[in-house]
DNA sequence: CAAAAAAGTTGAACAAGTTCAACTGGGGAA
DNA sequence: TTCCCCAGTTGAACTTGTTCAACTTTTTTG
């Protein structure tokens, strides 16, 4: 059943009870999305928050000079969210496009809200998520500031070889934050 | 009563009622840093949770060039952590410094945990504390992948006129990811 | 399959940022 | 007050990364 990847991943943050699981796994609706479709676009109010099956995601937002600059990657096992439109109800700056055919489970705004009352674990769940996503976003900044490009390179495709291996060149350089070119360039100095 | 900022903040989050105000309050003990004392140094285990009532600290790492990287600075009405050590017990990676005579109020893991089981509403309250935390080092990143070193500077210091104006060029520096020798061409040049 | 579009490569000129070293100036400690 | 230390400034040489443009290769689509 395809719940099970949700349920393998809510249990590693804490422990819950198979009632307490089927009741969250309640309010997940499954969807799927066409390579190329968005889930989400800049400047839509974002409604959903989804749970990645089976494919691959990517996070950007165009910033004032119209370059793209790509938050994360989300494939099987990741969690996929724009937090801040989707609690305050508040247009995105993200957009969230589907790198190839895949499946999600989705949670809208209601939904989430009737969650967190009706299982008070929930709050304790998500607040662990948020809590290791926090520790992640603050070594990512200090890899950024302490590594350079080619480490970081290296460091992201030795992390995660599996969405790596998925992805074009173009769009590890705007996640590296950098240029394509350069990209390519660090990649012919290493042969 | 030094505890009313603390409650200010926490009210800013959920809706609390006085007891339970009363109640988070009662765990958090004062505490007082003078200028350049450590509450916390890389290699040992962040045993204390803070909130700044008064002064000015900044949290950095020294990365394996030994270059300080400084992941933030916080002054009254911040939260001041090491999440990652605290909530594991492993040996942190960041140091938090005094940059002045300082104020804190300290939670230790032990009371931290009792406070989650004994007040339900505290999961809420700290994963809503993560979740907007996610979002600033989400736009943390952008900013540093979109704008340029003059950008971000200007950014800080608009952005945070209270702190800024406490600090060294240095340690801007260290917080923008640029040498201090940079920033100081960049401030030659505005003028 | 052929044509078109998109991704990747390369080089040259340029801009951004670092490093090192020398200098300036102010604040704290004895 | 004097000395010293440390923050900040400046310049020169260097490294890292960008931009633009031309080209090749791969992928998509009719």
């Amino acid at each position: 059943m395809s719940y099970d990847i949700l349920k393998q991943n809510l249990k590693k943050h804490v422990d819950l009870s198979t009632a307490d699981l089927d009741l969250i796994c309640s309010y997940f609706k499954p969807a799927g999305l066409r390579k190329k479709e968005f889930l989400l676009t800049q400047g839509s109010i974002c409604k959903m928050e989804g749970f990645v099956l089976d494919g691959c995601f990517r996070v950007f937002t165009f910033d004032k000079k119209g370059n793209e600059n790509t938050l994360y990657f989300a494939a099987k096992d990741w969690w996929l969210m724009d937090i801040d439109s989707f609690m305050n109800q508040t247009p995105s700056d993200l957009n969230i496009q589907a790198l190839e055919d895949s499946k999600v489970l989705l949670i809208d705004r209601q939904d989430k809200m009737a969650l967190y009352e009706s299982l008070p674990i929930v709050e304790k769940l998500f607040r662990i998520i948020f809590q290791k996503g926090l520790v992640s976003w603050q070594r990512r900044l200090v890899r950024n500031h302490s590594f350079t490009s080619k480490e970081r390179y290296f460091h992201f495709i030795q992390t995660y070889p599996d969405i790596s291996s998925k992805l074009m060149d173009k769009q590890i350089a705007s996640y590296l934050g950098i240029s394509h070119e350069f990209l390519s360039k660090i990649k012919k100095n290493i042969k």
